[in-house]
DNA sequence: ATATTAACAATCG
DNA sequence: CGATTGTTAATAT
């Protein structure tokens, strides 16, 4: 309960653009599946500003083509932007964000983006 | 309980 | 554009 309201200023100070980190926050992934938490935990480690490919992400885990799962996987993340699944995108365009592609998620996608100053 | 299929936030040629 | 990919959830056997 400490660490909910230590959260919630981070989460101020990241949307004045202050570089924040949250890798501290802990999360419970026990509802996933191994692959899809092997997913998560490799997302949050991609450092703030940087951003990362579907297919560089399964790469890096070892699963080269699993690109599409991985993009699959990522629309479960229960906690977004404190797992920077935003920090993942597609190698042509935007990929998708909270569990789809609508327009909306992909315009707040590109904020958070912009917000961590990566060029789009 | 296992086998098959469809649906995906993708990628490559 | 079409073929193909890994994983999961739904459906069928």
């Amino acid at each position: 309960m400490e660490d909910l309201e230590r959260l919630c200023h981070e989460i101020l100070r990241y949307l004045k653009g202050e570089q924040v980190d949250f890798s501290w926050c802990p999360v419970n992934l026990s509802d996933l599946s191994d692959f899809e938490r092997d997913v998560l935990e490799h997302t949050r480690r991609i450092p703030y500003g940087h951003t990362m490919t579907y297919g560089e992400l399964a790469a890096q885990m070892g699963r080269k083509r699993a690109s599409r799962a991985v993009g699959s996987a990522l629309s479960k993340n229960p906690y977004p932007i404190i797992i920077p699944c935003h920090r993942v995108v597609s190698s042509k365009g935007m990929g998708g964000f909270c569990g789809s592609k609508d327009p909306e998620n992909l315009s707040l996608k590109r904020k958070l983006l912009e917000l961590e100053g990566v060029k789009i």
